[in-house]
DNA sequence: ACAGAAACACTAGTATACAAGTGCATCATG
DNA sequence: CATGATGCACTTGTATACTAGTGTTTCTGT
């Protein structure tokens, strides 16, 4: 397991969840993977304690199941938790953008300008790992314009299931085109044009198609039912 | 601040959860008040770990604010939080109900019928409070038949701002109309009837409005901003 | 060799002790 | 009286100790 390096003012709890978040969606910790409160403290160097209350956290987020008395587990993939969570985003980013056509300021459309032509701008030299970060930052800040944001941070949690399976999809995710739909989004949402914005969002969410018969017959192990 | 007793089988920490909900809710915990750690503790006949691990659970939910170092307060109403759980609500629960318009089985069809026959059985008998838990299950019912059901309870606690506001509004929900307006949804779900049935969960909705404005000048102290 | 019991090594749940920080009250000092 | 320092009483964060339960392993007796 990767342990990262605990950050200066960051409370060990954070440090925990950090690191088990982020091993859980790289499936450093592949599904099904014990982990012992005690190890884990051990290992990157706080108490029990903290790391137990990283576990708790990511248990309500059905990423780990707690058995008490006989151990905590990384949750195999659940098709029907990933079938939820597409669910989720694509009726939430449809009706969140609709609202933004709506009701969207001057400040809130040059928040979402700035962030596209910056795209726009690593696109042309070629900086893809930038382009990873500013494709999320895109997707929360038009909620951040819709007034929505809570419903964002409550639901990036069960998006992990989502970025799990992509992590095991064999189809890497082509940057081509997602920075020219952000684009098309940008003057949607400029036009006022709801209609058209719901269907560039629905499109969209086909990047995050996988192959999940595929990556079952390779890692069936890593499968619920 | 009302105890309630510890089940038999219940831990420590989903009791001191359950005791935090219900007052929160209840606004027996008002808006603003702090809860102390070790306190609670005391009250309810536990230690610190079970009820600190509640308070964290409630804190993301935004029903709690942690303050390190300076104490913990029962968070004070946020409109805007409030608003987004509406908008949360009303979004998806159009979009599960038409989703069960299309995918419902006739083992789902029964399961929601039973609910309704017996709102209306304990309506004709004048049992009100048997049908305030009817209403709800009836509600997460239709989740779970959209296959939907880990939405519902992700969304669940978020729902309690909402709860709290109306438990301080003037205006009692009056259960007249409810259960006709249940067995109106049903029907549209067997004839697979998707407008209607998100036209009646949009009307349904309205139940749930209160005034605001009334609200925060009555109680100017509960509210943030 | 086999069956059952008992010891052991783990688990998570809970309790308690300590650390570190905040804010107020008190008290000394000018 | 005003003001600043200092201690005290709280808070949450973290560490550690103990409890109770589970599953395996090992021993024991037949």
């Amino acid at each position: 397991m990767e342990l990262y390096t605990k950050l200066p003012k960051e409370t060990a709890r954070d440090y925990a969840l950090r690191v088990l978040k982020g091993n859980i969606i790289s499936l450093e910790l592949a599904p099904g993977t014990a982990i012992s409160e005690n190890e884990l403290a051990a290992e990157i160097g706080i108490s029990r304690t903290p790391v137990r209350e990283a576990i708790i956290e990511l248990a309500k987020a059905y990423l780990i199941e707690i058995y008490p008395q006989r151990g905590s587990f990384v949750s195999l993939i659940d098709p029907k938790m990933v079938d939820e969570a597409r669910f989720l985003r694509r009726v939430m980013d449809a009706a969140v953008i609709e609202e933004v056509c709506e009701t969207a300021d001057e400040e809130g459309i040059r928040l979402l300008e700035e962030n596209v032509e910056l795209q726009e701008f690593y696109l042309s030299k070629g900086t893809t790992d930038k382009l990873f970060d500013l494709d999320n930052k895109f997707h929360r800040d038009i909620y951040v314009v819709a007034k929505k944001d809570i419903i964002y941070d409550i639901h990036s949690t069960l998006m992990i299931h989502f970025d799990r399976v992509r992590n095991l999809s064999v189809v890497t995710v082509k940057n081509n085109g997602i920075v020219g739909e952000h684009r098309a989004m940008l003057e949607a949402i400029k036009a006022k044009d709801k209609k058209t914005a719901s269907e560039l969002v629905a499109k969209h969410l086909d990047h995050y198609q996988v192959d999940e018969i595929e990556i079952r017959s390779r890692r069936p192990e890593f499968f619920k039912a």
